[in-house]
DNA sequence: AGCACGCCGACT
DNA sequence: GTCGGCGTGCTC
């Protein structure tokens, strides 16, 4: 060897990289670079890395350390993955902010920001995508070989791939491969992708001097339409030699006809073309609208807001407009360079408000949304970090995206529980991390929602906040005409038939006669929901949790929520041999059966959880009631957030009562807030709705500030309550969940625990206590509480419940018990 | 998350 | 006597 090679050998620096791993650990891992690969490393790049035995992960640079580790020599990384990094320092300072807020592992995280298509590991497969051109790629030997294996065996799994090769190292090529669209990820749920294919035409190659086009012109004199056809091509093809059929249809006057006649003629050539599913739009082609009086008002004072603080609450009545004046906030913020971050509950992104700001903002929108396949979120991700996507809109986890420069975040129905993720870890609240994520971005926060959450509502009334109202219905929409009818006073003048009183029977029967569409909510699904014997009461259990199951008619068995055990219905009880089995409750499916019985010839659909298992069947039952197809809908939760039909003269609530008697310190809130959201969704259009709520408690005061439409009055009372018993925003919760497949130890193991934190907080901890389902899949459930006010110190209160949990974890009397934790449980 | 190591039941 | 059940611990 020379000696100069020698020399510059020997200064090479011997470096370390500390990495994150996307698996629920307690720490990061060390892992040693090879020489060659020291320029290419850092932080934020993914590497690939092996983890025990012969595992392959895809591995994220936290650190690069230069001293080695004393107590075990560190493997080597096999590769990088990235030129540049896909996590920037912002990123980062959030995933650390999470992980130490809600008590959990930086793998959990990792996990649940990063899209799959970016942490590829042995088991992911890859497939061959067969609308590929291999002709147009040229391919290194070990490329074809993968090939060769894709075309003969349909898939692959990196790990296979790594066999066939022999070496270990495979993602860089299989990378290669995917960013030049050969081979695509499989989903988990094997779903096969079908890239959007759409006719495109190009210009017969032959035809390409002017003498021949002249004679073309000549022959087509006689066909008017396919002359225009052709004219109008010519126009469109001046900016991309192939024009899309549709695009060529639409710019022109001419028919299919005449299309498919140049094709025949040879003149055009068709070929079908991949193009991306993110849809873009005509820059042109803008909404215009200008802002109401009052919508003006209310943007100026946001504006005036910003100068201050930075989240302001925006508490505007549903139909006031609220989304112009998010788009107008965008707008604002895109003018100085900047990047948007829309979140919706994920139900809400079905419909057409993204259609709506997809439209305005034209290209640089993308929408992420945790049941969009891998390509789409990887191309995503991608566009945020590039920053071709200035906006976008998305589910609670578009708050992981790659942001640059992040100006305004917009969180609509910001009151919604499904911002807050319960299972897996990271149990984060996307509203409350949204908060966070502007602060380190220095961007602005609008909070918006009709029915604000107590907390959002509190901050903004003690300033932390700002508040804008926005109390204006657009002109001509009246507030629905509510009427509530008592259960038992229809009882007992018979007057019930089934479910339905007979306000509600004779305001459908009308509706229907004046043709207009009808929901009925009803907040519990299946059939009835439990079959109890009345001889001797026995009720059928779950095997696996500690819940009567319930009765599906469309199955004909008996299913459990929690765990999807079902078993075949009864007819004889198994405890006393009574026949006398009965039917107690009722759920969105008795109620589907019990209406078609009263109302034969109309269309019925329902919508919940069971009804829109597969993946289209939400949109579908949507898409079909929006266009008058089903004359009711009967439906959970889900009908009343986000949805906006146009036609709905009536909504009919069959019992609020199930809604209140919820065992939940926030029941009564919630219930305001659905009812008054299932309130809006009558009447939108010029006409107003009615709305019928039955009920046994009908003098409820929630019902009647429902009523009356008197958030501030409800708000008046519950924060009186949280006060009282000193729940949030007056303090701080923080749920600990134990579980274990034995009562006994998971018992003791509880009361170990809860004593320990009792020693250093005192009357902070409840508990533990026995959650309303005490089994779940087998497993035997325990829950303390700790209830911090204001003034305890937080993080002293986590640091504690770190350590107790973790001596507990490690007490051999108390092996397997999973504690998870949950911190502002919502 | 996987995977190996390790200690108790029904089989050749 | 052994094969295999899954409970437990470790992975740089």
């Amino acid at each position: 060897m020379q000696e100069e090679n020698y020399s510059i050998f020997e200064e090479r620096e011997t470096l370390f990289v500390e990495v994150i791993l996307p698996l629920s650990l307690a720490k990061n891992y060390l892992y040693r670079v090879p020489y060659e690969l020291n320029d290419s490393i850092s932080v934020g790049k993914r590497v690939i890395v092996q983890f025990g035995k012969n595992k392959i992960y895809t591995a994220l640079i936290r650190h690069v350390i230069s001293t080695p580790p004393e107590l075990y020599e560190a493997k080597y990384i096999l590769d990088v993955v990235d030129a540049f990094p896909v996590v920037n320092e912002n990123q980062f300072r959030f995933w650390n902010w999470m992980t130490s807020y809600y008590m959990c592992n930086e793998g959990d995280v990792m996990s649940a920001a990063l899209p799959s298509g970016l942490k590829l590991a042995s088991e992911t497969i890859i497939v061959w995508r067969e609308d590929t051109d291999l002709n147009t790629h040229t391919l290194s030997e070990k490329e074809q070989t993968v090939i060769d294996f894709l075309i003969k065996n349909g898939k692959l799994s990196l790990g296979e791939i790594s066999k066939i090769l022999g070496q270990k190292t495979v993602i860089p090529l299989v990378k290669s491969l995917l960013d030049r669209e050969l081979v695509y990820l499989a989903e988990e749920v094997i779903e096969k992708y079908k890239p959007l294919l759409k006719p495109f035409l190009i210009l017969n190659p032959e035809l390409s001097d002017g003498y021949q086009m002249g004679e073309l012109f000549k022959i087509l004199e006689k066909a008017p339409k396919q002359l225009d056809a052709l004219m109008a091509f010519i126009q469109l093809s001046k900016s991309n030699p192939e024009v899309g059929r549709q695009e060529l249809l639409e710019y022109s006057n001419c028919g299919q006809g005449a299309i498919k006649s140049l094709i025949d003629k040879d003149v055009f050539l068709l070929k079908k073309k991949a193009v991306s599913r993110l849809r873009d739009y005509d820059v042109d082609d803008l909404l215009n609208f200008k802002l109401s009086g009052a919508q003006e008002v209310a943007f100026h004072e946001v504006e005036r807001i910003f100068k201050e603080k930075d989240v302001a609450l925006l508490h505007g009545v549903t139909a006031s407009g609220k989304t112009q004046l998010y788009i107008k906030l965008i707008e604002d913020a895109l003018k100085n360079g900047g990047q948007a971050l829309f979140l919706l509950p994920e139900i809400a992104l079905t419909t057409q408000i993204v259609e709506r700001i997809k439209h305005y903002f034209g290209e640089a929108i993308g929408v992420y949304h945790s049941k969009f396949n891998d390509f789409e979120r990887v191309e995503i991700w991608n566009k945020v970090l590039n920053g071709t996507f200035k906006v976008v809109l998305g589910a609670r986890s578009a708050v992981f995206l790659p942001f640059n420069e992040l100006k305004i975040i917009v969180v609509d129905e910001e009151h919604e529980s499904s911002y807050k993720q319960h299972d897996p870890a990271p149990r984060y609240q996307a509203r409350d991390s949204a908060i966070y994520l502007a602060l380190l971005h220095g961007a602005k926060i609008v909070l918006g929602s009709a029915t604000p959450s107590l907390e959002s509502y509190y901050n903004a009334l003690t300033n932390k906040y700002g508040l804008v109202k926005l109390q204006e219905r657009f002109s001509g929409v009246e507030l629905p005409l509510h009427q509530v009818v008592s259960i038992s006073d229809e009882t007992k003048r018979k007057k019930m038939v089934s479910y339905f009183s007979s306000v509600l029977i004779d305001d459908i029967t009308e509706a229907l006669e004046k043709k207009e569409q009808i929901i009925l909510f009803q907040n519990r699904r299946g059939y009835a929901t439990i079959l109890i014997c009345a001889t001797c009461g026995y009720a059928p259990k779950c095997i696996n949790c500690d819940v009567s199951l319930t009765y599906h008619k469309s199955s004909g068995k008996l299913h459990c929520h929690y765990c999807g055990y079902h078993q075949s219905s009864i007819n004889i009880c198994p405890a006393c041999g009574s026949v006398h089995i009965e039917q107690k409750g009722f759920g969105t499916e008795r109620i589907e059966e019990e209406l078609m019985l009263i109302f034969p010839d109309i269309t019925i659909a329902r919508l919940d959880v069971d009804s829109t298992r597969t993946k289209n069947s939400l949109q579908k039952i949507i898409t079909e009631f929006q266009e008058g197809k089903t004359n009711i809908l009967i439906g959970t939760q889900m009908v009343a957030k986000g949805l906006d039909f146009d036609h709905v003269g009536l909504i009919g609530v069959i019992n609020a009562d199930t809604l209140l008697n919820y065992p939940d310190f926030r029941a009564f809130e919630r219930s305001y807030q659905l009812l008054a959201q299932v309130s809006g969704r009558a009447g939108r259009r010029a006409k107003q709705g009615k709305v019928v709520i039955q009920a046994y408690d009908d003098d409820h005061r929630i019902i009647r500030q429902v009523v009356t439409n008197d958030y501030e009055d409800m708000y008046a009372n519950e924060i009186e309550e949280r006060r009282e018993f000193n729940y949030p925003p007056f303090s701080r919760l923080i749920f600990v969940n134990l579980k274990h497949k034995d009562a006994n130890v998971l018992n003791r193991a509880a009361n170990q625990l809860a004593d320990v934190l009792r020693q250093q907080l005192g009357n902070r901890i409840l508990g533990p206590e026995q959650p309303l389902v005490s089994r779940v899949r087998n497993y035997y459930l325990k829950q303390i509480i700790i209830k911090s006010d204001k003034n305890t110190a937080i993080q002293k209160v986590k640091t504690l419940l770190k350590d107790t949990i973790l001596s507990v974890n490690t007490d051999s009397n108390f092996k397997g018990v999973i504690v998870q934790i949950d911190v502002d449980p919502y």
